[in-house]
DNA sequence: ATAGGGTTATAC
DNA sequence: GTATAACCCTAT
């Protein structure tokens, strides 16, 4: 009665769970093997597939290795399986976008584990690690451009104040972008003029004729004079050729990284963490007991039921089996009580308080008929849309946090790894958040109230504006499936960058090329690279 | 991920 | 109209 298995594994967890975070994991194994919200509702059709997903662990002190199932069961198997709460499976979201995660493991958790549409807290954390992963492999770009709109966008609608730092980092990305144009071929000025209408006339102007203004600083109008200027005066372009933007827009949008960490603060999970572990101290009594219990199993077989694994962990932390991931939730002061010497702090008083709001915005999704969100959350992630435009990926550098990561060398190479240790045997994938569709923005027009519809709103009321709702990244790339890309003429340094790369690569190997040269493959895939090149040489 | 066949847009 | 480039779909 198995429809499907599929079974991922995430080999480089290790990087993750080192010794700092191993505090942060305990809860975080706690949530998964409490996670068993739901049984199956006889009720409902019993060929609807369901999503099961089971944290799985070995793990020693030293390192650990985590692994997830993921199966496509008829209702009718799931008696005595678990499911992971879609709210849980938030938290562990949360958590994890601002671990220094390969982007390459990122999307493949976005893609496993169950994600709730509404959930917008985690969508300005994607959009944040998007960032964060263009720092990382040094890719600079209109796409960042695009981002920061994006959360510009987010900020808006949720009220927050823009920092003067984001303002600065979209400045310094919106001239990185166009002087990059012009460095790429000084000579032709075309190139940057297209640039400069595109960011200069095109995007920004159009945020101010929008009365989007929470990017558009005065500085950025001075600048963009000053770029307009280069086009016809060759002192202000030699000048503008001299700056080193490409630093600048890597500078500023750490700064402007670093300030809405702050702003966003730590992951429900970390500050679960805080208060049950007290200030991250792992080695007491009962979780010792679990470390070792787990190291005598790794012993003996790495191959354990994971179910026996997950009651395990619950027993030793103390809970007996309720099912409700809320009762440890709401059991979390209670714990923190217990430690009143360690943790009696202003500090975790705010924290504790921060968890008592979370608890509560809980139990008021608890509240709601929470196996139809669950359904729906499996249904929706058994349909998703198929497409799926990956995003180049070298590497993974933690900038903001300075925790080592492996070289480019060596992370391709485990990329390679992870290449054959990542099946996916379905042939059916969720397109992924962290993968940019360049076409969408984050809302949906909808044609027929264009004309009559005004949605006023103080700061930005003159313009006549569609109806707009708001539509998950997930479902974006699917209204995107349709639509063809406009077509893009290769330009001749493309062609030549492309010679240059075949004989360096060989022929076939698209992905690497595509890697290495994606500052010049800007907006092309593997298969443009593919299909240019039997062009090129038929 | 890649190859190869198929489709669409554009230049002539 | 046709030829070609760019893009898309799908099996492996």
């Amino acid at each position: 009665m198995l429809t499907h298995v599929q079974t991922i594994t995430l080999p480089n967890f290790e990087t993750l769970f080192t010794r700092p975070f191993f505090s942060l994991f305990l809860p975080l194994l706690h949530f998964f093997s409490r996670s068993s919200l739901q049984t199956s509702n006889p009720h409902t059709n019993a060929f609807d597939l369901h999503l099961f997903l089971s944290g799985t662990g070995v793990f020693s002190k030293e390192r650990l290795k985590i692994g997830f199932e993921f199966h496509f069961l008829p209702l009718s198997r799931l008696q005595h399986r678990k499911i992971i709460d879609i709210n849980v499976a938030g938290w562990i979201l949360e958590f994890l976008l601002s671990q220094p995660i390969e982007d390459r493991i990122m999307e493949t958790l976005l893609n496993i584990l169950p994600l709730s549409n509404d959930d917008s807290r985690l969508i300005k954390r994607v959009l944040l690690r998007r960032i964060l992963s263009d720092i990382s492999n040094g890719s600079v770009s209109e796409k960042t451009l695009e981002t920061l709109e994006m959360i510009e966008e987010y900020d808006y609608e949720h009220g927050i104040a823009i920092f003067d730092s984001m303002r600065e980092a979209y400045h310094a990305v919106a001239v990185h972008c166009t002087v990059m144009c012009l460095k790429e071929k000084p000579d032709d000025i075309r190139n940057y003029f297209d640039a400069v209408m595109r960011i200069w006339r095109g995007r920004i102007s159009d945020m101010e004729r929008w009365e989007r203004v929470g990017l558009v600083s005065e500085r950025l109008k001075d600048t963009r004079d000053e770029i307009e200027e280069a086009l016809w005066n060759v002192n202000v372009r030699n000048d503008v050729l001299t700056r080193d933007t490409w630093n600048d827009a890597l500078k500023s949008l750490r700064v402007f990284l670093t300030d809405v960490a702050e702003e966003i603060g730590p992951s429900f999970l970390e500050i679960a963490a805080k208060t049950m572990c007290g200030k991250g101290k792992v080695h007491s009594s009962p979780k010792k007991l679990l470390v070792d219990q787990v190291e005598e199993r790794e012993a003996c077989s790495s191959d354990v039921p994971r179910e026996d694994f997950n009651v395990n962990i619950g027993d030793h932390l103390g809970h007996e089996g309720s099912d409700m991931a809320i009762d440890f939730c709401m059991e979390m002061p209670h714990t923190a009580n217990c430690k009143p010497s360690t943790i009696a702090t202003p500090e975790v008083r705010k924290v504790q308080e921060a968890l008592k709001s979370s608890t509560l915005d809980l139990q008021a999704v608890v509240e709601g008929p929470l196996p139809d969100t669950l359904l729906l959350a499996a249904n929706i992630s058994a349909s998703m849309a198929i497409e799926e435009t990956k995003n180049s990926l070298v590497n993974q550098n933690v900038v903001d946090k300075g925790i080592c990561v492996p070289s480019v060398e060596e992370s391709v190479k485990a990329v390679n790894e992870d290449e054959t240790n990542t099946r996916n045997q379905s042939g059916v994938s969720r397109p992924s958040l962290m993968v940019r569709n360049s076409t969408a923005r984050t809302y949906e027009w909808d044609e027929d109230s264009i004309e009559s519809s005004y949605e006023g709103s103080p700061n930005r009321p003159h313009l006549p504006t569609p109806k707009k709702r708001v539509v998950s990244p997930l479902a974006k790339q699917e209204i995107r499936k349709n639509t063809r890309r406009k077509i893009k003429k290769w330009s001749p340094l493309e062609e030549q960058t492309l010679r240059d790369a075949v004989k360096e690569c060989g022929r076939g190997n698209w992905k690497l090329i595509l890697d290495r040269y994606h500052e010049t493959f800007e907006e092309r895939t593997v298969v443009d690279l593919k299909d240019k090149w039997r062009n090129m040489t038929r």
